[in-house]
DNA sequence: TCTCCATATGTAAATATTTATATATAATAA
DNA sequence: TTATTATATATAAATATTTACATATGGAGA
């Protein structure tokens, strides 16, 4: 049921056609949401027959009719809702990490490639975020304005970028760990292969408390 | 798709049954993954079609009989050759972050409550986790043993940490933003509401600079 | 010239996910 | 005493999501 307050928080904003919305999930808002257009029109007829939005056709040449839409007051009242509700609990999709957690199933090399592997698409994507903002910091500084809305799509986009940061930090310092921790996998083919335990002791034990100090590292 | 493999990622660590799995969805997994019983149950039944598991039925005394699942060879191929395959794009779906990208609809004092409920939110995830990181530190000091399974293993609990660590002091530095910005809503009711842009400037320059310098700090 | 990409709308089919329901026992908490 | 929680299985129905298909034009690049 988000998908609805992602189409009417940006119809708060703009009126907007649903290809309009798909270009913006694909751009500003993939730090917390995507979609496909299959999805878009059909909600979009949704919340048409639900009048928390409205529609027209506005002509152009050469390209096919813009179908515009626009929010109502119900739309707006929805929307408000839904901003104060309760969050949800946090859910966490990440395959990433969850082909991170079972490769012990395949080699320290394999494991190191795949690391650097997802680290590039990070930092593709990090180095997109800082772009945006860059542009919305000089268009904030040009136009002398300073608004709510601007000041929480900032926050936003701090933490995506932030996001992007840590995950390609966290990369690197996986990398290295799997890279001093390599004897470990060469022991044995077989998953259960173990090595005396003092070889990984002091890396393991200063990687557990620096876990454990996480918390009150000052920023 | 990624389902079946949260599944026989597991079987190829442990025999479990379905409600096995869930608890394990719940408890250390929920740091990348979630699913329900009802999904959970029809995929062991496709995984078993496929003979990519076998099940076997133990009884049990006052309880129904356990349903216990086992990956098999070709399991074992599957689950190894997805974990070697090239990770999918990064399809995040944050729905607190959308709220809050909308939050220019609320009041300040609304914006702020929301971001502290979450903050607390966070914050209990975190004890949770750290509770585990302890208990896994604990037994592997007991256990005089070190694998890949146990090092993989700290990686994503480390992943897990620092993403709660990081959400709560992300959520600490927009309360600050907001709190330090409040005139912003207070001009007007509507959303085109606007300061003269200097009363913000110094703030949100440093907010800005700092957000295109975080990839340069140091851990 | 031909193919791909961007613009713009959608539908259909296949999958995946969530919520609700159903059954049964034992222990624990209010 | 009554309600909830934990153990265990599972189905049904409703939603949400993804992938594939379908149509049409103009511009850019190979």
């Amino acid at each position: 049921m988000t998908l609805r307050h992602a189409i009417l928080g940006l119809l708060s904003k703009w009126d907007a056609t649903g290809y309009d919305i798909k270009k913006e999930f694909d751009d500003f808002m993939s730090i917390f949401w995507h979609s496909h257009l299959s999805q878009i029109y059909p909600e979009l007829n949704k919340l048409e027959a639900e009048e928390l939005v409205t529609s027209r056709l506005v002509p152009q040449e050469g390209k096919p009719d813009r179908k515009v839409y626009s929010i109502t007051n119900g739309g707006i009242d929805e929307i408000t809702s839904w901003v104060g509700a309760p969050p949800d609990i946090p859910k966490i999709k990440d395959s990433f990490l969850m082909q991170v957690f079972f490769m012990d199933n395949i080699s320290a090399d394999d494991v190191i490639f795949q690391l650097k592997y997802y680290q590039g698409v990070r930092q593709k994507r990090l180095d997109e975020m800082k772009q945006t903002v860059q542009e919305a910091w000089e268009s904030i500084v040009e136009r002398q304005i300073m608004t709510p809305r601007l000041l929480m799509s900032s926050a936003v986009l701090r933490r995506g970028l932030e996001q992007e940061v840590q995950y390609i930090r966290w990369c690197e310092e996986t990398i290295a760990l799997v890279e001093a921790c390599k004897s470990l996998w060469d022991t044995d083919t077989s998953p259960d292969s173990v090595l005396p335990f003092n070889d990984a002791k002091e890396l393991m034990e200063n990687y557990y408390n620096a876990t454990l100090a996480l918390e009150n590292d000052e920023a």
